[in-house]
DNA sequence: ATGGCTGGTAGAACCAGA
């Protein structure tokens, strides 16, 4: 059965709905996870979802920051949320597809602007994050697909100038190593490697502070899709929305789409 | 010229993002 999933970390979802809306309309996925949603639950934008045939919600938002969601045309049963910061903040949502796969939509921590835990507690939590993770995915047994915004661009070629972004947060070593080992923990697939294999541009992010994001293409590859070895092999197309950032009062982010045959 | 902008919330000479 196909099955077309799409991550996007979408910087207020309610400042975003209508280019929401779109995305949905023309990409026509079957569940879509969302990151930094910065909405409670009691107030979430539903019924644009529900109109659109996105029925089925599981949400984990909390005021002004942050919050993750999914939403879905296919029958979600949610199986946890973990709290990898201990801060409680809403980061995670985890949950079961009737195909029998699960799905884990994640919001890493940025980590601030210095990257050295001694002077910025941020940085210190980020990579506590990823190791908490770490020990979760080591016990991780089922065939699982994990996708958001992981904040970190583990590869060289996944910033737009490794030379001048190696100090800066989001592609210092120090993160690159706890994402590797996390991914590790569990033979985790990059899908986006796996479809766009490296050196290949690839990237998913570019800051609202350049006037034209296209004129220098100063991106970075923050967003991830990763997959058990037997989902993996299932995937059968893999894309990054890239004209998203084009459409009116854009996330800083663009969509990942991966389809599958489960 | 990688912070030059943006959103949320308050009503900021704010905070946070990455």
């Amino acid at each position: 059965m196909p099955v077309k999933i799409a991550s996007w970390n979408i910087n207020s979802v309610r400042a975003r709905i209508d280019i929401v809306e779109r995305f949905l309309r023309e990409e026509q996925p079957d569940v879509l996870c969302l990151q930094e949603t910065k909405v409670m639950d009691d107030i979430f934008p539903a019924d644009m979802f529900r109109r659109l045939g996105y029925g089925h919600h599981v949400l984990n938002g909390q005021r002004m920051h942050h919050g993750v969601a999914i939403l879905s045309r296919l029958p979600l049963h949610e199986h946890g949320r973990h709290d990898w910061q201990d801060n409680g903040e809403a980061r995670h949502v985890g949950v079961r597809l009737e195909c029998g796969i699960r799905l884990e939509n994640v919001y890493v921590p940025a980590g601030g602007d210095v990257p050295d835990a001694a002077v910025n507690p941020k940085f210190g939590q980020k990579l506590a994050f990823i190791e908490r993770m770490t020990r979760w995915s080591d016990d991780l047994r089922e065939p699982t697909l994990i996708v958001g915004d992981f904040n970190i661009a583990p590869l060289e070629c996944d910033v737009w100038s490794h030379k001048q972004l190696v100090d800066v947060v989001s592609h210092t070593p120090i993160e690159i190593e706890a994402l590797g080992r996390l991914q590790a923990s569990h033979d985790w697939v990059d899908l986006g490697r796996r479809f766009v294999p490296a050196p290949e541009r690839c990237f998913t992010w570019w800051s609202y502070r350049s006037k034209d994001w296209t004129a220098n293409d100063r991106g970075r590859r923050l967003d991830h899709m990763w997959a058990s070895p037997q989902v993996a092999a299932a995937a059968t197309a893999h894309k990054v929305h890239e004209p998203c950032r084009s459409w009116l009062k854009p996330s800083d982010h663009v969509p990942l789409v991966t389809e599958f045959d489960l």
